[in-house]
DNA sequence: TGAATATATCGCTGTTTGGCAATATAGTAA
DNA sequence: TTACTATATTGCCAAACAGCGATATATTCA
């Protein structure tokens, strides 16, 4: 691949920054199972309606997420299911740092 | 894939936060051409010594580069290839963003 | 030794942002 | 209309953090 340029890398940075908060996780991974409302949302993840919509703003702005009235409540879903897959790459590199880091501890040889 | 835990969440969140930083990402892809000293990607950024050593830092310390000493000098190294599978993913995103984004001022029909 | 170079760390500042309570807005039902 | 529910927004505060200059630490060389 090309290397980036100054604003490239700033796009793709904004993208990881969505996702470096563990509420929005939460709720992308609530999403991944079906479309939820913001209440539906806020009994599962216990968090306060303020937060979660606009933690539900802030992944709808950055195209992760679709949004549909229904009556009287708004319905979010998914929009870029490839966000699941940066998900399990991340799994997978603490996966290896944990079994990285059990070696430490009781991997080496005994004597 | 099993849904995470709130620590696995902050987990996998802390990561991607690594990540969310353009000069950290210009690190990243300067040290996928090759592995580098500290004044090299000073040189090649244009950014300052101190900074530059704080954010090898914070990739050092997320598992995401490798650190050698030679004599005088501290070569750095990507630890995780898998990194740059991220960034694919999520130019590929960007892509269809802007494909979308230039659909609605030329991609429909004229009448 | 001491000087020179390379890297890391410290203290600071301005900016960003998650979470909160309170309030505003939108839709429904009577 | 009024009352009720659902969602979004506003203003605030505290914590996190990138970037900076100055300085500390480490390594090499004379």
């Amino acid at each position: 691949m090309a290397a980036l340029k100054p604003d490239q890398l700033d796009a793709v940075a904004r993208v990881f920054r969505v996702l470096a908060e563990p509420t929005r996780l939460a709720i992308l991974q609530e999403l991944r199972r079906k479309p939820r409302t913001v209440n539906e949302l806020v009994e599962s993840l216990g968090a306060k309606q303020a937060n979660v919509s606009k933690q539900l703003g802030i992944l709808f702005d950055a195209g992760l997420l679709d949004r549909e009235r229904s009556g009287n409540c708004v319905v979010y879903s998914i929009r870029e299911p490839a966000i699941f897959e940066l998900c399990e790459i991340v799994c997978g590199k603490l996966q290896r740092d944990a079994r990285r880091q059990y070696a430490t501890f009781a991997g080496k040889p005994r004597r």
